[in-house]
RNA sequence: GCACCCGUGGUGAAAUGGAUAUCACGACGGUCUUCGGAACCGUUAUUCCAAGUUCGAAUCUUGGCGGGUGCACCA
C-alpha cells in the first residue's frame, strides 16, 4: 500500500513538472489525521515559490483525477500536509492477509539469502551468570529473531572465558572448601561464591596471590592433577548451569567458542603480522590504533610475559567465526564498556583481513541498574542474572495463587511470564541508554510491561476459544462500515519490523505492541465480540484472531512466549 | 585531559527534520464486574542551557553544563 501511494504522489508530481527524489510518507501520530501523510508540498513549496497549502491542493487535485482504490479520501491539512484516509476495503483486506500468512505475518525479504552470525551473552565458566549477561542475551536474541524475520539465516554463537585469572581464583576458593554435590544451579552458585572468596584473597594476601598465579599457569599447561580435576568438574557444571538458564530464556546457540581455543589462533595471527601491523613496546606486543585513526588508542595484545590478552583472543575468535560460518555479517552484542576497545581490535582485523572489515558490526547497550534501595535479591544476596530470573518467576507464581490452574501449569506459565517481565524491561528502551530495573513494575502487569502484553493476548485467545464453542467462525466478508483504531494499528506491523531491523533497535517493536495492546483492550471494553444477534460477530472474531497473531509474532521478536492461559 | 554514549512531565520511556511532543507508572476522579477487572474512560504535568541551519528542531551544527563508560600489559 505504501508504494502504491508513493507512486500515486510521484505521478501527480510528474504531471505538475515537479522533480522529487524521495517521497517521505509516514503515519501521522494521531489516527484522526489519516493513515498516511506526506510532506512533499512543504518540501517543494519554497523552490517553486508557492504557498505550501496551495501546492498541496494542486497535488491533491491532480491525484483525484485518476482512479484509485482502497483510498477513501485525500485531504490537505495543517501547514500543507497531504493526508490519505484508507478505505474499509483496505482494512478488511489486511485482516484477511494476517490470517492467511499466520506465523509469517510481518516478515520481509530485506536480508534474504544472507547469513549472519550473532555473538551474544558470553558468560564465563566459574563465575556467576550476572545481570549484564541477562541483558545482552535478551537483546541478542531479539536481534537474531528480527534478522530471521528479515529473511536471514541466523547462527547464534556464544563466547566464553574458560581460562584466565578468574578461573584460578575460583579454583583457589574451591581448594579451600572442597568440591560439592547438587544440581548444576546450586553447584554453580557455590563456585561463584568460591570465586568471590578467591578474588578477595588475591587482593589481601600475598601468599594467596602467589598461589593463584601458580594455579593460573597450571590451568594453561595442565600439569597438576588436582587442578585438572577441579577445573574439568567446575567447567562442566557451570556450563550446564548456563544451559538451564538459556532454556528458560529461550535461546539455542549453535556454536560455543572458548577463550582457551581462541588464544593460540590469535597468537599465531599476531606473530605473523608483527612488525607489519603490531609492534613491540616495553616488552609487550601492541597495536597502535592512533596511527590509523586519532580516535583509536594503543592496546596491548600480548603481555611482556608472553600471555595473550583478550584482544588477541578476540582476533582469533573473529577469524574463526568467518572461517567456520562464512557469514555476510558478523554481529557482536556487548555492553558499551567494550565499545572503544572493540573499535581498536576491529581496525587491526580489517588491516589484516580487508574482506572482513565491512562485514563486522558491534552493537553496544547500556547497563542495568536498580531502582534505589533495591540492590539485593529477595533473599538478601547480591543479584545475579539467575537470581533475578527466579525472583521474577516466584513473584508471578504468588500472583497466580488464586487462578484455577494446576500446579504444574502454574509453574510453566509463571516461568514464561516471569521471563517476559525481565525481557520487556530490557527491550522497551533504546539500546544506548542504561535501564533501571524495578521488579515491582516489571511484574506489576499493568500497562507497559511484558505480562500486560501477554495478558492481553490471553484475553484474545480466550475469546477465540469461546468462539469455537458457540460456533462462530472467523470470516471477513461482512465487516461493519466503521473502521476501529485497532485495525488502523494492525496493518502497520510489518513496517515496524522493518524499522526495528534497519536500526537494529528492538524497542520499536516493544513500543508498538504496547500501543497495539492498548487499542485491543479499548476495543474489548467497547465491543461485544460474540454477540449472536450481531451480523458482525464473524468479522470481529477474525479481527480478534488477527490481533492475537500479530501480538504473538511481535512477542516472538522480543524473545517472549505467548501463554494460552495465565 | 582526550574519546564514546546519554540528557524529554514527580518517575521510567517513545518520537525516519513535521501538525496540539506520545505511552506507561504515580496522583486524583469515574466505569461496577457482560467474551477473563491483571481491564477500560477522564484529569494532571515534560524536550539541560545558549547561539546557528531550516518553511519547520526533542531530533542537525557549534559552544557550554550535567551523568555514564573507556583510555598499556583485567575480561
Amino acid at each position: 500500500m505504501k508504494t502504491k501511494i508513493e507512486n500515486l504522489i510521484r505521478e501527480a508530481l510528474k504531471s505538475l513538472d515537479i522533480q522529487a527524489e524521495t517521497i517521505s510518507l509516514e503515519h501521522p501520530s494521531d489516527l484522526k489525521m489519516g493513515d498516511y501523510s506526506t510532506n512533499v508540498a512543504m518540501a517543494h513549496a519554497k523552490t517553486l515559490k508557492m504557498n505550501p497549502k496551495e501546492l498541496a491542493q494542486k497535488i491533491v487535485d491532480e491525484m483525484s483525477k485518476g482512479p484509485f482504490d482502497m483510498v477513501d479520501k485525500i485531504e490537505v491539512a495543517g501547514p500543507g500536509f497531504i493526508n490519505f484516509y484508507l478505505s474499509r476495503e483496505f482494512f478488511t483486506d489486511s485482516v484477511k492477509s494476517i490470517l492467511n500468512t499466520g506465523e509469517d505475518w510481518g516478515k520481509n525479504e530485506l536480508y534474504a539469502g544472507k547469513r549472519v552470525i550473532l555473538d551474544y551473552t558470553d558468560p564465563n565458566p566459574f563465575k556467576p551468570f550476572h545481570i549484564g549477561h541477562l541483558m545482552t542475551n535478551a537483546i541478542g536474541e531479539s536481534i537474531a529473531r528480527i534478522f530471521e524475520f528479515s529473511g536471514a539465516e541466523t547462527i547464534r554463537s556464544n563466547y566464553q572465558g574458560d581460562v584466565g585469572p578468574h578461573v584460578a581464583k575460583a579454583i583457589y576458593g574451591i581448594m579451600q572448601d572442597g568440591m560439592r554435590e547438587g544440581t548444576a544451579s546450586e553447584v554453580a552458585k557455590y563456585i561463584g561464591d568460591c570465586y568471590a572468596k578467591g578474588s578477595g584473597a588475591y587482593e589481601t594476601s600475598e601468599q594467596a596471590k602467589e598461589a593463584i598465579n601458580t594455579i593460573n599457569k597450571k590451568v594453561y599447561d595442565r600439569s597438576d592433577e588436582e587442578v585438572n580435576k577441579i577445573y574439568d568438574w567446575g567447567r562442566k557444571i557451570t556450563l550446564e548451569a548456563f544451559e538451564d538458564i538459556y532454556k528458560i530464556l529461550g535461546t539455542k546457540f549453535v556454536h560455543y567458542f572458548f577463550e582457551s581455543e581462541m588464544a593460540p589462533i590469535g597468537m599465531k595471527i599476531v606473530n605473523e603480522n608483527t612488525p607489519k601491523i603490531f609492534e613491540e613496546s616495553e616488552g609487550a606486543v601492541v597495536f597502535k590504533g592512533e596511527k590509523y585513526d586519532p580516535k583509536l588508542h594503543t592496546r596491548v595484545f600480548i603481555t611482556s610475559a608472553g600471555i595473550p590478552l583478550y584482544e588477541t583472543k578476540e582476533l582469533g575468535l573473529t577469524v574463526t567465526k568467518f572461517e567456520k560460518a562464512r557469514p555476510d555479517l558478523s554481529l557482536v552484542v556487548t555492553a558499551v564498556e567494550q565499545g572503544d576497545y572493540m573499535r581498536v581490535v576491529a581496525k587491526a582485523i580489517s588491516l589484516i583481513y580487508p574482506e572482513y572489515g565491512s562485514k563486522m558490526k558491534h552493537v553496544t547497550h547500556g547497563m542495568m541498574r536498580f531502582a534505589s534501595g533495591k540492590m539485593s535479591s529477595r533473599k538478601g544476596n547480591v543479584i545475579t542474572g539467575e537470581s533475578m530470573i527466579h525472583d521474577s518467576i516466584d513473584t508471578v507464581l504468588e500472583k497466580m495463587n488464586d487462578r484455577e490452574l494446576g500446579d504444574e501449569e502454574k509453574r510453566k506459565i509463571s516461568e514464561i511470564v516471569g521471563v517476559a517481565g525481565i525481557k520487556y524491561s530490557i527491550l522497551r528502551s533504546s539500546l544506548g541508554s542504561d535501564i533501571i530495573y524495578d521488579q515491582e513494575k516489571s511484574t506489576s502487569f499493568e500497562g507497559d510491561s511484558g505480562p500486560y502484553l501477554q495478558y492481553t493476548a490471553v484475553r484474545a485467545n480466550s475469546i477465540l476459544e469461546k468462539a469455537r464453542i458457540v460456533n462462530i467462525a472467523a470470516d471477513y466478508t461482512n465487516a461493519p462500515s466503521d473502521v476501529t483504531d485497532l485495525e488502523k494499528k494492525l496493518y502497520q506491523f510489518p513496517e515496524v519490523v522493518v524499522h526495528a531491523y534497519t536500526e537494529l533497535e528492538p524497542h520499536h517493536i516493544a513500543t508498538y505492541l504496547t500501543e497495539l495492546a492498548s487499542q485491543f483492550n479499548s476495543f474489548y471494553a467497547n465491543t461485544v465480540v460474540l454477540d449472536e444477534a450481531s451480523e458482525y460477530s464473524s468479522y470481529r472474531v477474525a479481527l480478534v484472531s488477527a490481533f492475537y497473531q500479530t501480538m504473538k509474532n511481535g512477542l516472538y521478536l522480543l524473545g517472549i512466549q505467548t501463554p494460552e492461559k495465565m
